[in-house]
DNA sequence: CGCTTCCTGACT
DNA sequence: AGTCAGGAAGCG
């Protein structure tokens, strides 16, 4: 569930208690979550010893700089935490890692359903997630443009959602900010994207910055996931206009949210405000 | 292209 | 007991 705004919010608390630190030991409690290396032995071993220089973020990616130049890159998939503290008696339910800082503090990973996992990457870029680096540009970079999006919907038969959810197309949505954005620019999450109009994307693309933008600065959707060692969870899920409020109404017009799975996910919209794709809308056949 | 799989807990 | 939650890789 930790999409762009919650990774950036984990991010942005993480980075004042790692940077400058160098890991002076780790225990993995669970190897599942190691995804190269995959043992115990060889990932503690690449990791002791190095500094944190600097956290960064690549869609859902929290990427952290090591001073010989390698990486640290964790994925929180679904259940994913990083909790940093300094209370050692303090261990979390399906804590799988954690490492030891230079100043006594504790960087621990939790993952109840171990679907996200961490890479070492050494300094020729090997380990890196595959991933990674097919990732298309960042909701919140500059070069996601209008038109990236009306490239990246021309001639798909795919639903937009989709697309949406396709992070070789943007970077960082998941299905609640999809859902989110398809809301506030009032299209239905069936259309596809061959099936856009211009002024169709164009009001896509803003209502995907606007969402995103929104979440970030509300500190992300808690679930599960909380922005610091405090626990303390974010304000975006008090946001929230469509997901989770199927049978509810709908800010905008009254009428009902209504629920549906499209693309395979859990999908809440508004039949009023998105109205249900006609047969080939908007694209005249030869 | 969509569907399945991974993974475990909450809920019906 | 069966269903759902869903990010992303993999498969047909």
């Amino acid at each position: 569930m930790p999409e762009l705004p919650e990774v950036e919010t984990v991010r942005r608390t993480l980075a004042p208690h790692l940077v400058g630190r160098t890991v002076t030991a780790v225990e993995v409690y669970d190897a599942g979550i190691l995804r190269h290396p995959t043992s115990p032995a060889p990932f503690a071993g690449a990791l002791v010893g190095r500094r944190v220089r600097a956290l960064g973020r690549r869609g859902k990616y929290l990427r952290m700089a090591l001073s010989d130049g390698g990486e640290w890159i964790v994925h929180l998939r679904m259940s994913g935490r990083l909790l940093w503290h300094r209370e050692r008696e303090r261990r979390e339910r399906f804590l799988r890692l954690r490492a030891m800082l230079d100043d006594g503090s504790l960087l621990d990973y939790i993952d109840m359903r171990r679907l996200g996992g961490m890479y070492l990457v050494d300094a020729d870029g090997v380990g890196v997630p595959a991933g990674l680096g097919r990732l298309g540009p960042d909701a919140v970079d500059p070069a996601f443009t209008p038109a990236h999006l009306a490239g990246v919907v021309r001639g798909r038969r795919a639903t937009i959602k989709g697309i949406l959810l396709d992070q070789r197309a943007v970077a960082g949505l998941g299905n609640i900010y999809v859902d989110e954005a398809l809301h506030a620019a009032r299209l239905h999450p069936t259309r596809t994207g061959e099936s856009l109009r211009p002024a169709e994307v164009r009001r896509l693309h803003a209502a995907i910055v606007a969402v995103v933008r929104e979440g970030i600065r509300a500190q992300g959707v808690s679930f599960a996931l909380y922005r610091d060692g405090e626990g303390r969870p974010g304000e975006m899920g008090e946001r929230l206009r469509v997901y989770g409020r199927a049978g509810l109404a709908c800010y905008a017009c009254g009428g009902t949210i209504a629920r549906a799975r499209v693309a395979g996910r859990g999908t809440a919209y508004c039949p009023r405000c998105q109205p249900e794709p006609r047969r080939q809308t908007g694209r005249a056949r030869c």
